[in-house]
DNA sequence: ATGGTTGAGCGTCAA
């Protein structure tokens, strides 16, 4: 009954702008799921056609003009799953939770999309970072309340290198947004609320991994100033099944590209 | 401390 799924991520920064990535993603990670972010695009504008043209014809959206917005594209059966809150009541399209149908049970999927929280790690300076860490404490509460979930996975981009090696310099960075210990723990209670970081289970903790690297480094490349902000979280029960994983690093080097890059989990379910 | 770059969409704001 167990099938092999291969389920992928990216920050896409703009889903219109770069539809014609969609098939590098396909011919590079050949995902039966792929979850995006910053689709920005309104429902009423997505490109439905144009994602099935590359092999997803069961799509969920929920966007919103000019910013956020997240898709889940998948090749087997989705069913959206509506139970979440309106996360810090704001109505911004960060979330979109669906069961993928496949024989062995279904396998919940939530794609996130978490506050980037502006540039000043001070949520009294900085609402956006207030509500960056508020987002992440509600989601905490949220999951941790679904007591013994199971057949779950937590994907997206989640704005947070947590742990060292996930960025470039742990020390130079401690007090810059994605990896401030405010953050970071923040982050580790939500995952340890029931999941495993799937990707770390296939690379030691002291081994540098980055998914990010901003535009403004004229050679990124060369300076490889990263971070690992995207990430694949699964139940334990999943652990057992997990098979490999891709960080799609030369995407990084397309035309016209995001400033992430896709992450690829394949696992046996 | 600042700047560096990109996208949405035409003001700047968000990242």
């Amino acid at each position: 009954m167990a099938q092999t799924l291969r389920i992928a991520t990216w920050n896409i920064n703009s889903l219109r702008l770069r539809l014609g990535l969609i098939g590098k993603v396909v011919e590079a990670l050949n995902p039966d799921i792929l979850c995006l972010q910053e689709t920005k695009v309104p429902d009423e504008l997505f490109p439905t056609d144009g994602v099935a043209a590359f092999g997803f014809d069961h799509v969920l959206f929920k966007g919103m003009k000019g910013y956020n917005g997240v898709a889940i594209l998948s090749r087997v059966p989705l069913q959206r799953q509506d139970i979440a809150p309106d996360w810090c009541e704001k109505g911004d399209c960060r979330h979109l939770a669906a069961l993928a149908q496949v024989p062995g049970g279904a396998v919940e999927i939530n794609n996130f999309y978490v506050p980037a929280g502006g540039d000043v790690p001070d949520r009294e300076a900085n609402p956006k970072f207030g509500h960056k860490l508020d987002f992440v404490a509600e989601a905490t509460h949220w999951f941790a309340a679904r007591s013994g979930l199971q057949r779950t996975v937590l994907m997206g981009d989640l704005n947070i290198a947590p742990m060292e090696h996930d960025v470039w310099s742990h020390k130079q960075l401690l007090d810059i947004v994605s990896h401030t210990p405010v953050e970071t723990e923040g982050l580790n209670r939500w995952r340890e609320a029931g999941f495993i970081d799937a990707v770390r289970h296939f690379v030691p903790d002291d081994q540098k991994l980055y998914t990010w690297w901003s535009y403004r480094n004229r050679d990124w490349r060369a300076s490889n100033r990263g971070r690992r902000l995207d990430h694949i979280w699964t139940t334990p029960d999943l652990t057992a099944g997990l098979k490999g994983y891709e960080i799609l690093q030369d995407a990084r080097d397309w035309v016209q590209t995001s400033d992430h890059v896709p992450v690829c989990l394949e696992m046996r379910v």
